[in-house]
DNA sequence: TTTATAGCTTGCAATATGCAAGTTATATTT
DNA sequence: AAATATAACTTGCATATTGCAAGCTATAAA
């Protein structure tokens, strides 16, 4: 499954197919919790796809799986520090939308304002309420 | 193929598959111009995939293909200013992997330094020399 | 004018993805 | 306690994407 010793190409083995970042997406910025919650997104992820990207991005460790408390169906995800250092690249991939294909994108103005003035200030402060 | 309008999801509708960033990588950051220095990439890609890429990145506007003026059997292919735009992306694919996975990797601990210390300048130097 | 090189395209097998249905564990309702 | 509902999967199968080998076309070099 590893493809080369560059650094770029492991990123891209942990992370870099159509589903991962997206799931990360809606960890670690959107606040979701659980599988039911993953499923609903815009993008529409099938059921086998969901849980074979979670599977692997725990492997990765980039999220960790735990039994919710308070309802023994549910499981709880949430980003490691490894997965909280994957936010720069969403915030980086939010501005080259916003430059170069913002047509039809609801992308919130005051971040793109705030990734281009502070953005170390804006990552801090999603990583933090992550 | 537009998957919802999240900037986000759009960017990884452009260059969110496991190849296209590398073909971006090796463009813009290891001054390969032509068809025949990308397949010779480390992570063997194949030509159908590599021909493929190519037009779809074109046509996604991070990249020109022209003729090469002195060889009229080649093509010359370039980064436009939306391709070194995702330059940054590549950057902060180096550290998570410095940080996050740097076993077995080879990674220049110069770049890995300037990128730390300096981000915006390593940027601006890699968007310049691209 | 033959041979080599660059950049593809095509055919087919292997792999990954998408969709629907089924399964298991826990929770809620009656 | 029994029936129903919910959450998180897994499985089977159709479709789509990828990988590999071979072939093709245009230009260049010998």
């Amino acid at each position: 499954m590893i493809r080369s010793n560059c650094p770029i190409s492991s990123a891209l083995d942990h992370v870099g197919d159509r589903w991962s970042l997206l799931i990360i997406r809606d960890i670690a910025l959107m606040g979701k919790k659980s599988y039911g919650e993953l499923l609903a997104s815009a993008e529409g992820i099938a059921t086998n796809i969901l849980s074979s990207r979670l599977n692997s991005l725990e492997a990765s460790g980039v999220l960790v799986k735990e039994k919710d408390p308070t309802d023994g169906r549910r499981h709880i995800y949430k980003v490691t520090q490894a997965g909280k250092d994957l936010i720069p690249i969403l915030v980086d991939m939010i501005l080259w939308s916003a430059h170069h294909n913002p047509e039809g994108l609801d992308i919130p103005e005051e971040l793109v304002k705030s990734a281009m003035s502070n953005r170390d200030g804006l990552i801090a402060q999603l990583q933090n309420s992550a």
